[in-house]
DNA sequence: AACAAACCGTACCAAGGTGGTACTGTTTGC
DNA sequence: GCAAACAGTACCACCTTGGTACGGTTTGTT
């Protein structure tokens, strides 16, 4: 399911901050007191986000993280999946360790197809702002259009 | 936030199941026999939908609930809006029962103003199924298009 | 009047997730 | 060798969720 719980948030903050000084190091401890946040939470953030690949650390005495890709590379729904997991709107197609479908009442729900359908649009509109634009406060507009076409879906 | 949890799933079944047969009463019992769900949420859930006006409740031993209205007028905003409550897909705006916000790191949030795009988008997505659309099948296709066009933001 | 069907209200509990803390390594610059 | 800073793990309090239980109230039927 998408949380967007609050260790993504700081995430969220840890990257833009980041992504703001390309290639320069920064410890944990000036990231969490920039943003007024608990030290621990931050680090284990930053330990995620580095896990992920989309920053760089560096330990030791003078070390901590830094960015050095390309901010307009990194979209934020590539943030949401480091930060998250892999994650959907609803559980609808969700399966669990054992291959059977999360959802208990999956092949009876009236509105599956419908909520797919949303969950593809808003991880489209994920991908189409980069870590860039959120340094930049510079944000796409997204525009919802629904056509009411009417497609028969086969129930079951 | 949004959560779509079990209950709000088993809420749209029983919703759909009443206004495929409008008019007429049904026991809880009987819709919790139909999808094989626990009977005590299922009444749980139905009284949510009487409570919000969706429904009509008749007590007393031959009663039930029943849908009376014109599908064509409920939409799964309106279900969802009953069955959660008020909902945001993040809660950047939301506040709590003091009207403070409860995010945090709202005022340095870099992707306030786009989570709240996104946010209206699903919330006018919703508004354009309507119950009948649920119960027939007839699902309308939704298009999200995403234009880039550089608004700069004022980040407060 | 009695009884049973069925809704109503509330309280309770177990399990899981979230936010946060603590502590013990390990690496590395000075 | 010391201290800074990342790495890993374990732990805890709190809240939400899914589910159960129980007593109360309404109402049709006999």
């Amino acid at each position: 399911m998408l949380k967007i719980s609050r260790l993504t948030d700081y995430g969220l903050l840890a990257s833009v901050y980041l992504a703001r000084i390309p290639g320069q190091v920064v410890s944990a401890r000036d990231i969490a007191g920039f943003y007024h946040l608990p030290v621990p939470m931050v680090t284990k953030v930053l330990k995620t986000l580095h896990q992920g690949g989309l920053i760089h650390s560096r330990r030791g005495a003078g070390g901590g993280y830094s960015f050095d890709a390309d901010a307009e590379m990194v979209t934020l729904g590539r943030l949401l999946e480091v930060l998250e997991g892999p994650w959907d709107l609803v559980e609808c197609e969700t399966t669990d360790e054992t291959g059977h479908a999360i959802c208990a009442i999956r092949v009876a729900c009236p509105s599956r197809r419908f909520m797919f359908g949303i969950n593809q649009a808003v991880k489209g509109a994920f991908e189409q702002v980069t870590l860039g634009d959120l340094t930049r406060g510079v944000l796409p507009v997204v525009a919802l259009g629904a056509e009411r076409t009417e497609t028969v879906v086969s129930t079951t």
